[in-house]
DNA sequence: AATCCGGCAAGCTGA
DNA sequence: TTGCCGGATT
């Protein structure tokens, strides 16, 4: 039998090895000694991506070229070349599914033990694991507790009500959302710029920044943002601390760089100070998180900020057919802010699909379509697990959902709410949290009067008085108040049966075992007990969630260390045993392939999506070419993209037009399908009213000239600045679309009034005749003769 | 404590 | 249009 991992002995301990000198020449002897099996069957810019071990190195992966196998040979070869032990590699991920990926693919490599990886995870369980150790010199203790976004939400908003702020007027929400901006580039309190710390709550924007760090310092507790930022603080102000880290991270890897934000950024560089041993590895077409934070300039700049870095792009696709990988590089090629890389695969067959692009009337019959094509395909052979739909917006999923429920067609939706957030699930970790962790005030909050046992708002704030008072945690102001007279004795009754359940199940955490505790707990508290008296229909499930939850539990060791793997992983475990079609977003949608792709949607305002013009302008167009992108280069074989032509938006019926980006594929790579079951008359056929079928869509006649650019571009960066400073009037100052170097980017709604009165008689296009009954704004309710009662934009009827 | 009503928003989501 | 939140009401 070969040695499939290409080592001497795969289990070696690589551990207790000396490792020689990064780069020394024993080293690159011992790696010369013999071409390694594991290098096998690796092209050749991936095999120089993985041997190009010392200095700054970013490998620009595009979609399907083999990015993950590249990483984790990568590691491998470091560690058979004795470069280094497994616990001197950093290697960053976002996801959790990403790092449990890579984790199982090193341990194929090197025989089974990653224990040594221990520094192979997300960004924010590594800076947790940094965090523990020094946790002292940031203020905070070695066992502080991280607060999940519900509890950020809850403090927020008691620090602004604190403030005597209007906390309608001023969001909890919003609040954390500035918050989280903040944090992403790294800003503490003081690093705040002035025009947005005043933007917030009447100028208080820093001090109510300032009351949360202090809250959190007092609870002990950080929030996701600040495990980075913490850790950032740490280094910067202990180079003794921080030159440690950078001796032991011989060699760092990160993975999906152009998802990084500017924290993360600052965070890697502090490490990269004393160590150039940098790989970094992503794709600038397929960054899709500028929303969120994500910069994509840290991958453009990357050259410039690690000097003398080597570029290795990998351009040969294992996935997808030659047509869609250039409708998709046709595609992507219309951005301007990339480093560019043309995908080309050797994958050519005559027989292949070209990319479909199918016109249907409306949203339902893009689902009935879709479900028919689907339909077909299984009737061929085809696994339904291979096939997905790709939205734009979660809202499109349910006509899907409906029209597979009709056909009895099985699906999956992928996303939506996450185990970890459910409310019972959240209940019974507050009360696990209680027990192991005492003083955690939050979660006390949360299960206090959970099941309702009296304790009310009135015994709360008495609790609360005196913890702020002392400055101790509530169960120790509960303990103290239940020695005084202050509670009425039905309270005092109550409350001191509580605070004697979790002295007991405390005592209980080291004799009995935490998955029966977990339960002794849930039993006792009158929590399960709460949800089998529930008659609503979602009780039963959550009963199951509950058992799930402590099943869950089994592959830990202890409750504490259950804990701490819930307040990071937020995964779901996705059940995948049954053949089902795969819904889901196209953000979701990242990272994974299928035979078939479908794409519904494409219409201007949805995809690109309106906002993102809105907010972000250009950049915000290239994001949303860049989801496309994505989209497109999920399918293997076939992809379907579906234009409807009416769509129902907030209620009301309207007509769209054509996404832009149909207008930007690749004639010869693409044909138009005729939809399955098309209605007669409008629309059959053809994209009636699109640009698409213009000869050259690109020829823009005289906007084109430089000088008429030249004055848009002036036009538009004069408005944008201006927009920045205010963010009140910016609704109503725009007035006609925007449009930036001859492309529209943004269309405002009409807000003039309706110039139909009642009683009036109209047509529209899709409900035929009727009666105006109604009239908000440009909105009409109508009596349609055959439609019924309709509300509709008063553009898309004419008077009859 | 449970339920009802009105108002508001409505894009993507990780740890 | 739906769905969620919070306040008011029973």
């Amino acid at each position: 039998m070969t040695n499939p991992t290409g080592f001497d002995d795969p289990r070696a301990p690589f551990d207790t090895a000396p490792a020689p000198s990064a780069g020394g020449i024993a080293a690159r002897a011992m790696a010369a000694r013999r071409a390694p099996a594991y290098l096998d069957g690796l092209n050749p810019e991936q095999r120089l991506a993985v041997e190009t071990t010392e200095g700054p190195v970013l490998v620009l992966a595009g979609a399907g070229t083999g990015k993950t196998r590249v990483l984790t040979t990568r590691i491998a070869h470091i560690l058979a070349s004795n470069l280094a032990r497994p616990s001197e590699i950093l290697a960053v991920t976002f996801t959790n599914k990403a790092a449990r990926e890579m984790k199982e693919r090193i341990s194929r490599f090197i025989g089974g033990n990653v224990e040594g990886m221990a520094w192979l995870g997300t960004f924010h369980s590594i800076c947790v694991k940094i965090l523990r150790r020094h946790a002292e010199l940031v203020g905070l203790k070695s066992s502080f507790t991280i607060l999940d976004t519900d509890d950020q939400i809850r403090l927020l908003k008691q620090i602004i009500q604190a403030e005597g702020l209007d906390d309608k007027r001023w969001t909890a929400k919003a609040f954390a959302g500035m918050l989280d901006g903040w944090k992403n580039r790294a800003l503490t309190p003081k690093d705040v710029p002035e025009g947005e710390a005043r933007a917030f709550a009447n100028g208080k924007g820093r001090k109510l920044y300032e009351e949360y760090q202090d809250r959190l310092s007092i609870l002990n507790a950080a929030d996701f943002g600040d495990l980075l930022l913490h850790v950032i603080t740490l280094f910067k102000q202990n180079p003794d601390v921080l030159a440690d880290y950078q001796r032991r991270f011989r060699y760092m890897l990160v993975d999906e760089y152009q998802d990084t934000n500017i924290a993360q950024y600052l965070w890697l560089r502090l490490l990269a100070q004393g160590n150039p041993n940098v790989c970094c590895v992503g794709d600038d077409d397929q960054s899709i998180y500028g929303w969120r934070g994500a910069e994509v300039d840290n991958i453009l700049r990357f050259e410039h900020d690690f000097k003398g870095a080597a570029v290795i792009r990998l351009e040969r696709n294992y996935r997808s057919t030659s047509h869609i990988l250039a409708t998709a590089s046709h595609l992507i090629a219309h951005n301007q802010g990339r480093l560019g890389k043309t995908l080309f695969t050797d994958f050519h067959e005559p027989d292949h699909d070209l990319v479909q692009v199918a016109s249907v009337w409306d949203s339902q019959e893009e689902a009935r379509s879709i479900g028919d094509e689907i339909e077909a395909l299984q009737t061929n052979g085809h696994k339904l697990n291979d096939i997905a739909i790709l939205v734009r917006a979660s809202f499109q999923m349910r006509e899907f959902e409906d029209r597979f429920v009709t056909l009895g067609l099985n699906y999956r939706v992928i996303g939506g709410p996450r185990f970890y957030e459910r409310m019972e699930i959240r209940d019974a970790l507050a009360y696990f949290r209680c027990v192991v962790q005492p003083a955690d005030d939050l979660a006390f909050e949360r299960i206090v009067n959970t099941p309702k046992r009296g304790l009310g708002e009135a015994t709360l704030k008495l609790v609360h008085g005196l913890a702020r008072a002392e400055r101790i945690p509530l169960m120790q102001a509960a303990d103290q108040l239940c020695q005084t007279e202050d509670l009425k004795p039905k309270a005092r009754n109550t409350l001191n049966q509580v605070l004697a359940d979790f002295t007991r199940w405390r005592s209980q955490l080291a004799g009995v075992k935490h998955t029966e505790l977990a339960e002794i707990i849930l039993d006792e508290s009158g929590y399960t007990e709460m949800w089998r008296k529930d008659r609503s229909a979602e009780a039963p499930g959550r009963l199951d969630n509950l058992k799930e939850l402590i099943r869950s539990m089994e592959e830990f060791e202890s409750m504490a260390g259950f804990l701490e793997h819930i307040s990071l992983v937020m995964d779901r475990d996705t059940a995948e045993a049954n053949d089902a079609v795969s819904i889901m977003t196209l953000h979701s949608a990242k990272g994974l392939e299928f035979d078939t792709v479908f794409l519904p949607g494409w219409e201007e305002g949805l995809f690109p999506h309106q906002r993102s013009l809105d907010e972000s302008g250009r950049a915000g167009l290239e994001e949303e070419r860049r989801l496309a992108y994505v989209g497109i280069t999920r399918a293997k074989k076939r992809a379907k993209l579906y234009f409807a032509s009416n769509r129902r938006i907030h209620g009301l019926w309207q007509s769209t037009v054509p996404s832009r980006f149909l207008d930007e594929l690749p004639a010869e790579h693409v044909e138009i399908a005729e939809a399955a079951s098309s209605y007669g008359g409008y629309g059959g056929g053809g994209y009636g009213a699109s640009r698409f079928d213009r000869a050259d869509p690109f020829e823009r006649g005289s906007y084109s000239t430089p000088g008429w650019q030249r004055a848009q571009k002036a036009k538009a960066a004069s408005s944008e600045l201006f927009e920045r400073y205010d963010t009140r009037s910016s609704r109503t100052r725009r007035e006609g679309p925007r449009t930036i170097e001859g492309e529209l980017v943004a269309k405002s709604v009409s807000e003039t009034p309706s110039e139909f009165s009642i009683g009036e008689r109209v047509f529209h296009i899709k409900f035929g005749y009727g009666a105006i009954t109604a009239i908000e704004g440009n909105k009409l309710t109508i009596d349609f003769e055959k439609a019924g009662r309709k509300k509709v934009i008063d553009s898309f009827v004419e008077r009859h």
